[in-house]
DNA sequence: CTATAACTGATACACGTGCATCAAAACAAG
DNA sequence: CTTGTTTTGATGCACGTGTATCAGTTATAG
């Protein structure tokens, strides 16, 4: 009475409509040839006023499809890929009935060669799709396009990949360090002072997108502070203190520390031993254990996280609508940043 | 080679695993009677040793279910509710393909009788499941259950309804409070000062919570605030007007608005017209353009808000999962407050 | 031991779509 | 017209599961 109570019509009452047979449809349907334009026309004329949408359970039962989707994760395990691997296996569970599995597969991040490789070897039968999490090479890149014309989904994984915008799972780097900067702004309550920047390494387009970010709201929004530039650790802790330490001596009116990376450990230490320790604002990136702690125990203000079980959903679901060049909602898809 | 080019097991597998046959896998897979306990503990056994999991899309097709599913939502057109109209719009595009509808229907929000005419009046045939958002009421309650018994997925939905706390999509209210009492505890730079916390009514267990949790944190974390009365609406523009004048005037120290009602309107520009406009430090509640707005201009230092687009897919994911008892993956359906 | 009840198997058809084959029809070119 | 080609229809099986019927096998009670 609410909602019409007549099943969604089939491909048979197509066929019935367009007066044509269902072998006919079919050929429509799936865009083989041997169909004369004007017959092809009022095939669709019917899709549209029956408002026909395939049944896709259906269509997969028939053609047998399931899919099988490989997350390519760096062999770094640290708390943020370890996430991602919960994530996966906890979603491996929740979307078996629907006939997806998928697979964490951990590969070296740093050799674009040995990825590439390992992406060539992959064949359709056993997978249908992988999301990858690399840094952007053209190696990696070519061979994602590669991937492609063999008939196997792939979606650069939360790493940006430039020319794959508008088809990958990543995070508004630049919306993240803005929202960093404006936090910094609002908590720091000095007249004046220096922000310090802490990242892994400035040459990755995350960071700079960040950095990007961060800066626009500095200097538009709070001019009162100034932002020193960006202090890089190569993943090395005993690099990151030394580095920090010296600067935090160089300027006593640091008030506030953005650390960009998602290892927070050594930066973090540092900035305790200090002489600032209480009067530095900090902002730390990604969920992980070791940040919920330092966020209760003070020695972080804010953490800017995005929900890295979102990230894995969304990668599963885009993954499943590439081959029927189905397009995701897209407001669903938008990974958004949250504070903690 | 990564990922096991085997089919999953279907029931036929199960059956010859089993030694038995198909129609007594089936009887023990849909619980039918007639069945000797060791015969049923073999197939359990052959379930668990093969990890057969049953293809939710084949039985759906056999048993030709669709779902159909309607949101009850209040007449009132504020923008909230028609944000929501607009995602399950959306929704029932992107899900079509699976064979689920959605549809709105508004009710009278606060004529409890009307409400419960209404969900009696629904037929099994026609709606598989309804997301109600309705005070709680005992009227309701009791309709919600009794949809239940006849086969039709309930589900409170944004409205708490106490008794359905593990089955209902809502906001953890309380934590909205709290997070609205660090913000303003951060961002307000006085060094002491009151709090003026406004809402449409304190008779809903919406308010009540977010007062709870906003109270804990003013209390243990920022001692030197302190935090008036609620002031309550009603959801008159004049009548809060008036309320908020006044009371700003009595008040001069006030240093912060916590607006937890939806319409921010009338509560904001009494605020604007007061002579603390400028110091005084204001969150709100619900994502609308309105908010938005104020935002932009300064007016609304942070609003906390839910993804509604989130919530409406939470709602229809769990009303699918009903009928099978599956239970949906709690990490993904708890619904974060954002912060803007 | 028989009569009855409780269990199990065999078989068939349905759901909506994909896919393949072969015959029939429509059309074009000579 | 014939010949050949293109377009269409008819038909059948498959996918994995739900559902129904009926016959056959055990187990249980008397």
């Amino acid at each position: 009475m609410f909602i019409k109570s007549t099943t969604p019509p089939t491909t048979k009452d197509l066929a019935k409509a367009a007066g044509v047979s269902r072998a006919t449809v079919d050929r429509v349907l799936n865009g083989r040839d041997g169909v004369k334009q004007k017959t092809a026309e009022r095939v669709n004329a019917a899709i549209r006023e029956l408002g026909f949408v395939r049944n896709l359970q259906a269509a997969n039962l028939a053609r047998q499809r399931n899919y099988r989707f490989l997350f390519a994760l760096p062999q770094a395990r640290d708390e943020f890929v370890q996430q991602i691997v919960r994530h996966v296996e906890e979603a491996t569970e929740s979307f078996s009935a629907d006939q997806v599995w998928a697979k964490v597969q951990h590969i070296n991040e740093n050799d674009p060669h040995s990825i590439s490789d390992f992406l060539r070897s992959l064949d359709a039968e056993d997978v249908s799709g992988v999301a990858i999490m690399a840094p952007e090479t053209p190696q990696v890149r070519d061979a994602i396009k590669r991937l492609q014309e063999r008939n196997i989904a792939a979606l650069p994984f939360i790493s940006n990949q430039s020319g794959f915008e508008e088809n990958c799972v990543s995070i508004d780097n630049r919306a993240a360090g803005a929202t960093a900067a404006t936090l910094l702004g609002r908590f720091t309550h000095a007249k004046s002072g220096s922000l310090m920047v802490v990242s892994e390494s400035m040459q990755s387009r995350d960071s700079q997108d960040r950095r990007l970010g961060f800066d626009e709201v500095i200097n538009t929004q709070f001019r009162h502070l100034r932002a020193i530039p960006s202090l890089e650790t190569y993943g090395d802790a005993e690099r990151a203190t030394a580095i920090i330490t010296a600067t935090l001596l160089r300027n006593p009116d640091i008030v506030g520390l953005y650390i960009m990376s998602s290892e927070a450990r050594a930066p973090l230490k540092a900035v305790e031993n200090s002489l600032l320790k209480n009067q530095i604002v900090t902002i730390a990136h990604e969920r992980t254990p070791f940040a919920e702690k330092a966020l209760q125990r003070g020695a972080i203000d804010a953490v800017i996280a995005q929900n890295t079980g979102h990230l894995v959903r969304s990668a599963i679901r885009r993954l499943k609508n590439m081959p029927d060049h189905r397009n995701t909602l897209k407001s669903q898809e938008v990974i958004r940043t949250e504070i903690l």
